[in-house]
DNA sequence: TTTGGTTTGTACTCAAAGTACAACATAGAC
DNA sequence: GTCTATGTTGTACTTTGAGTACAAACCAAA
């Protein structure tokens, strides 16, 4: 994939909603050039092929992902505090692209390989908010995690299915409402 | 999608294993048909395509889910005790079919309309557990969830990302290590 | 042994992904 | 200005594989 003109890269968004209602399978390569306004033979002179237009909406998303969470992981304040904008930063990312989000649970395989994906993420959510526990033990802001890789991926499971699942309905709340409900159930805990 | 002999059912899930390493895309119908030892011809006079194959796993998946965990509900015990398990079976099921679990994450786009699987999912898990929730807030084992539907989604997440993430990759620790690690934090919960 | 569904091989059609390539546009370099 | 690189786009072509058609064989039960 050649380096995408900003303009370019933008256009693309336009599509997401297409691909997001039939799935990658069923939205033409015609189909992806009319609701993009890119014509076909320039999708084909930057892309090798449709699923490299997914790979583009998913680094894209998850770049903009890590980068918020990165953001909020800097911020002054104690761990449990940036945590909480962590979360905040995710939801909001994926509730500003919902069309995206929508095209990429659909058909996610096509857009990189599972093990791959994997590994994006640990390096963009899960090694941050291992961080974050362990500050968070030290501080006592947060409890000590005798698991912290499963503990983010906990955490991470439980933001990104309940954003998924309001990207999908489009019944939607605010991100700030998910966010606050979701972290109720994280930092509280469900025991009574 | 006729009535599906149990013998046919059974020699599919000798084709996730393909299926979830190159994504139905690359999984040519000739491959499925050799993977699976059914020949291609059959394979269309039980499906309408593909697509019905990967719809026919993901119903599977999401009965047999749907049940262990109505099961673990219906146990005697605090409604704590019985969440737990109900946990337990999620994680059990998924564990228990990887290869399926890791066809259908990449490809649930063509496996199911998402609108319909956030319905199915629905049925088959939150409510049950927003009964749960409800129940162990008359019981006092769980604490009064007021927005059980987003408190269910998130605990649905927690689970399921932890499976999909431990059927990716091969580092798999027994179920019930991860059902306990994920337990620990959705119980507990974060804050210290 | 006949009838009606099941099972399977073979041959065919057709949509669309991807490729090839030429024409045109644009912008620095000289 | 004109030359040259690279970017942009239209058009025509190739190829792959999904899905279909259909007939032959196979059962099982009436």
């Amino acid at each position: 994939m050649r380096q995408l003109p900003a303009t370019i890269a933008s256009k693309l968004y336009g599509a997401a909603e297409l691909i997001a209602e039939r799935g990658i399978t069923e939205a033409k390569m015609d189909d992806i050039a009319a609701a993009s306004g890119i014509p076909r033979a320039t999708l084909y002179y930057y892309f090798t092929g449709k699923d490299e237009i997914l790979a583009f909406l998913l680094t894209d998303m998850l770049e903009a992902i890590a980068g918020e969470v990165a953001a909020a992981v800097g911020t002054p304040g104690t761990a449990r505090e940036r945590l909480e904008a962590a979360v905040h930063a995710q939801i909001a990312v994926m509730l500003d692209q919902p069309a995206a989000c929508r095209a990429l649970v659909g058909d996610l395989g096509r857009a990189t390989r599972l093990p791959e994906l994997a590994h994006a993420l640990q390096e963009a959510f899960q090694r941050p908010i291992e961080q974050l526990l362990d500050e968070g033990a030290a501080d006592g802001s947060l409890q000590v995690q005798p698991h912290p890789e499963d503990a983010s991926l906990a955490i991470f499971g439980a933001i990104t299915v309940a954003g998924l699942y309001h990207a999908v309905e489009d019944t939607r709340p605010s991100a700030e409402q998910i966010a606050k409900r979701v972290l109720a159930v994280l930092m509280q805990g469900l025991a009574g």
